[in-house]
DNA sequence: TGCAAAGTTGCAGTGAGTGCAGGTTTTTAC
DNA sequence: GTAAAAACCTGCACTCACTGCAACTTTGCA
């Protein structure tokens, strides 16, 4: 049967275009802004049709963000692979920021140009957390699973989205500070898991 | 100067069609569903024109979820105005809880429908999130402001994205169960207040 | 009453996004 | 090695979203 590499060519050239796809729609808009770039241009610096963009990306901020469909179910994997003495909330922290190692270990750059313009474009933080709920999904799956609630209970519900809260606050600052994503997001969980009780250093007038 | 009712004919008629408009986005979306809605039904049932659709709203979906501009600041004044006394936690707690009810109080049977469209469309819960976005910029503002530290600081853009979270969480279990809006609210921040901590009974295997 | 400001509408044009059909490349089976 | 099958790419035609512009109508005000 020769079994082989059992990576055709097909799958690697596809692999190919959607990444040549993304990376050139991160790099126009950075240069040119979201409403100046066409899915037009986009398709011709990654030399393919206008038609075959769409079979890649359902529009240009798809393009943009490069959504990972695998992400959501490996980050359950992961919270529930966690040890079993941790609370919910420190098995959340660990699978994230695991999560989060791993994915900028693919490919940092990009990562950070994408964050960057994202910042620029409010538009796509929308897009962004609509992906994030996709996999927002799959990890209150994993928090219900592991604690032994319904999925649609407050609590899995609620340290979900509080989580989701901590990324995005994290990838924000990262984009803006030179900090390492890993540190910002642990100390955004961090805080949260004490509560958001009032910061230690404040002076009032 | 002659201040008066200064309230002219003209703005009433633009607050309702305003109203129209995003009265008949909601109930035809929830008939047909988004994508067989066209800004062309949604223009016919208000008695306009499709031109004078874009005169009032930028899209289908800011129809439906029809944002409220001066919201933002509203919240922020409430934060402020909360007693010196409560943490910055319990304050947002409090100016959130009594923003609900005011704006509750205004339409509350539009207000279940229009979120019961929006759990049954995840692109438009992407939009009512950035209108979030411009909400949650004012609520950040204004915790930053409260506790002394600068408005893109760690501490205030985590509350204000916990807190957008909780009345996430708090709008989709209402628009599922029974339960008044204020309480699930109340609930859902109460949680985070607590740090996320495991959740007091759940029986493992 | 008459002028200015604001609102409405139609028209024309760009661009997003989709279904369909024909052509090309990769895979699979013989 | 070759031919059928499956998957992919592409162009075409079409609907709909959205915008600028230029009348035209209504409202506000002196």
């Amino acid at each position: 049967m020769t079994t082989q590499a059992a990576e055709g060519l097909r799958d690697r050239k596809k692999r190919q275009t959607r990444r040549a796809l993304g990376q050139a729609a991160v790099r126009l808009v950075a240069e040119h802004g979201l409403d100046h770039v066409t899915v037009e241009d986009i398709s011709a610096a990654a030399d393919v049709s206008p038609r075959t963009f769409f079979n890649y990306f359902a529009g240009k901020e798809d393009a943009v963000l490069g959504p990972d469909p695998e992400a959501g179910p490996r980050v359950r994997a992961r919270v529930l692979a966690q040890p079993a003495d941790l609370s919910a909330a420190a098995a959340v922290r660990e699978a994230l920021l695991a999560e989060v190692a791993a994915e900028l270990a693919d490919d940092r750059e990009l990562w950070l140009q994408r964050m960057r313009v994202v910042q620029q474009h409010p538009v796509l933080l929308a897009r962004l957390f609509f992906g994030g709920e996709a996999l927002e999904r799959d990890l209150v799956a994993g928090i219900a699973e592991r604690v032994g609630l319904p999925a649609d209970d407050t609590y899995p519900l609620l340290l979900g989205a509080a989580a989701g809260a901590a990324f995005r606050v994290a990838v924000a600052r990262w984009s803006s500070t030179a900090a390492p994503l890993h540190d910002l997001l642990a100390e955004a969980l961090d805080l949260i898991a004490a509560g958001l009780a009032d910061p230690p250093r404040h002076h009032r007038g």
